[in-house]
DNA sequence: CGGCGCCATGCAATCGATTACATTTATTTC
DNA sequence: GAAATAAATGTAATCGATTGCATGGCGCCG
């Protein structure tokens, strides 16, 4: 709303010639047009000939006033071009009309479609997104926890584990509800809305199984992630319960990124025993592997199977189409929105469970195949 | 901030027993421990034995009060676990203390470097970034409307060109300053950041000619974007300047989808005269088109050149990995973000050029070779 | 020493809406 | 037809900060 003139000079002049009321008001009787920049609802009363408090009702609850008023009063908002100031409302309502979502790097692809459903509900709701990128150089603790703290939102979605509120100081009745999605923090027990990792990874690891491999590696994400562990731990129960070795020189170190998936190519390629398969934590490391492979002459799913996990956008058209498991990603972010609007709403009684788990889908392509 | 109770229940009766300011404060003046949920300026105030406007002062002028008053102000605010509650200093200052980010689609990860370049600028200036997506289904004209409004934002990018400020009804001085980042729309002069997308899809078709190539086509964006005809007509003229000639059956229907390159690669595939190279309007259909080829057993870069366009990550990862024009994501979504922030802060008189242009470069990878 | 000006601070109006409570008007009930 | 009840509207306090104006204290100058 930056600097603001509510009264041109042409006006003024006008003023102090005629000196009448409709001055003040910014409204033209005479030409029926609006000219002040931004009217409120005292402009509006005015032209309704009602008081603000009827306006205020004619807005928040239609049915509280006469259908007559409402007319007069929908009427004159049109003439002036009355736009509801949510600062103020805001202020009076002690809300901020505004969720954060706190987003681990916003650069990388694999939260915009979970963004998108977050955005996509909110709006619906009236609400609006607040981005923050907790990984940001600049990004102090203290900026977040500014973020944290309920005056600057109604709600806020964590899609990065790390960020632990229950770490930031001051009573927790000044947090507003708080939703993980995709992540979580195994130090609290905040709600949170995932997919079933580790029930996917063990979906990937029997899909090989089941083309008869039985030599079967794993490219981890970054170790502190709690998806990582997530996705380890479902194929390594999944090789358990198969009966397979998890051999540790099979496990490849990966941080989620292409570059590390080509790395894993490189420690495939050294090994002696190599495993036949590859179940990769993400896709960007599957078709950094493939890649990696590729470059070395080799080629999949020929000389290797590889499974990634994600289903991004890419994974489809990559060559070969990538065999991965499918995570409904606008999805959970329309669930987490949802969760944390009920919370919001519900104002503390929740009943939501606190825990939602979302199902992982298996997408068999052209990067598997028969051992 | 939802619902709040200032003081509780057990607050209350001590209050009621003692009679005491300090119950008022909500600040436990034994325990020296913060009491209340979220004590406002009048509290620090009065445990700084200051008025509130100095409190004030203290924070916003630090310069204005004296260095004793400052200390003591800062450590009621410490001692209280103040924290400014922007929905009323956004009313008082007349700002939203946010700027909107509109973005076509925002489950398209071509966003998401911009948007993060964006945020991390605006943060660091104190401004929250709001973002909504303009193709949702139920986004109405009326809603982006409402965004466009001043009292909804201090400020204005637009990643969709398509949106057309000019149109909406009400004065301009209702809207705040606006740029367009990366797309534009030619019906209106409004400022905005671009890359230099005929000079990049020349750079393409010149490298194309450098290898060789005499037969270039074109894959081109959707029909009514600013994009697809900049570059479009960035390849037109590369080929004049050439002396090659523009067929019109080598130029390719698109959308900047991969399945567009698919089916781009189906049309090529139908040619009687083949181009021999071909430059893409974005490396999602260049993916696709080689994705396409790929499955009919055609190769690339064996049987035809392509460059795409974007450089986005995958492109390094791709097979082959993809020659192609790099722009710089991130920085158009600082440039964006400075110019909006200059425009807020600058108040009208404006002095930096309306458009700007950032360079584009050539990558060059693997899915080109000498014809 | 009186007057001027500056500095630090306080008082109170203000931003623009919402809403508890009061008041008026209309409707129902006996 | 009077009393009770419900519906519609108005009055004014309120949300929590900022800031124009007023004031008191202090130093400086002639």
């Amino acid at each position: 709303m930056q600097s603001i003139t509510f009264i041109s000079v042409a006006e003024k002049k006008k003023c102090q010639a005629n000196s009448g009321e409709s001055c003040f008001e910014g409204f033209d009787e005479q030409a029926g047009q609006v000219t002040k920049a931004f009217p409120t609802i005292q402009d509006v009363a005015r032209v309704a000939k009602v008081s603000t408090a009827t306006v205020s009702r004619a807005l928040s609850y239609p049915e509280r006033v006469s259908k007559e008023t409402r007319r007069v009063v929908i009427d004159a908002i049109e003439r002036t071009g009355y736009r509801v100031n949510q600062t103020a409302r805001n202020l009076r309502r002690k809300q901020s009309g505004a969720i954060v979502v706190l987003v681990p790097n916003l650069g990388n692809p694999f939260f915009s479609k979970i963004l998108s459903g977050i955005e996509a509900t909110a709006s619906r709701e009236g609400l609006n997104v607040l981005i923050a990128d907790t990984r940001q150089p600049q990004v102090s603790p203290r900026l977040i926890g500014e973020y944290l703290h309920a005056n600057r939102a109604d709600g806020l979605i964590l899609l990065d584990g790390a960020i632990r509120p229950d770490l930031i100081p001051g009573a927790p009745d000044r947090r507003p509800p708080i939703v993980y999605c995709c992540e979580w923090n195994e130090d609290n027990d905040l709600p949170s809305v995932r997919f079933d990792n580790s029930g996917g990874a063990a979906l990937a690891v029997r899909h090989l199984h089941g083309l008869g491999h039985r030599k079967i590696g794993h490219i981890l994400g970054p170790g502190d992630n709690v998806l990582t562990r997530e996705r380890e731990q479902g194929v390594r129960s999944a090789l358990g319960a198969l009966g397979l070795e998890a051999r540790s020189d099979w496990f490849f170190d990966g941080d989620f990124s292409l570059a590390a998936g080509a790395r894993a190519a490189a420690h495939w390629l050294a090994l002696e025993d190599r495993p036949t398969a590859i179940a990769a934590a993400n896709d960007e490391m599957a078709c950094g592997f493939i890649s990696g492979l590729h470059r070395a002459g080799l080629s999949v799913p020929d000389d290797v199977s590889v499974v990634g996990f994600d289903d991004i956008d890419i994974a489809e058209q990559f060559i070969p189409a990538l065999t991965t498991i499918r995570q409904p990603r606008s999805e959970i972010g329309e669930s987490a929105a949802t969760a944390l609007i009920g919370r919001i709403r519900g104002g503390g009684s929740e009943t939501s469970p606190e825990v939602k788990v979302l199902g992982a889908e298996l997408i068999v392509r052209s990067s598997t195949r028969a051992a």
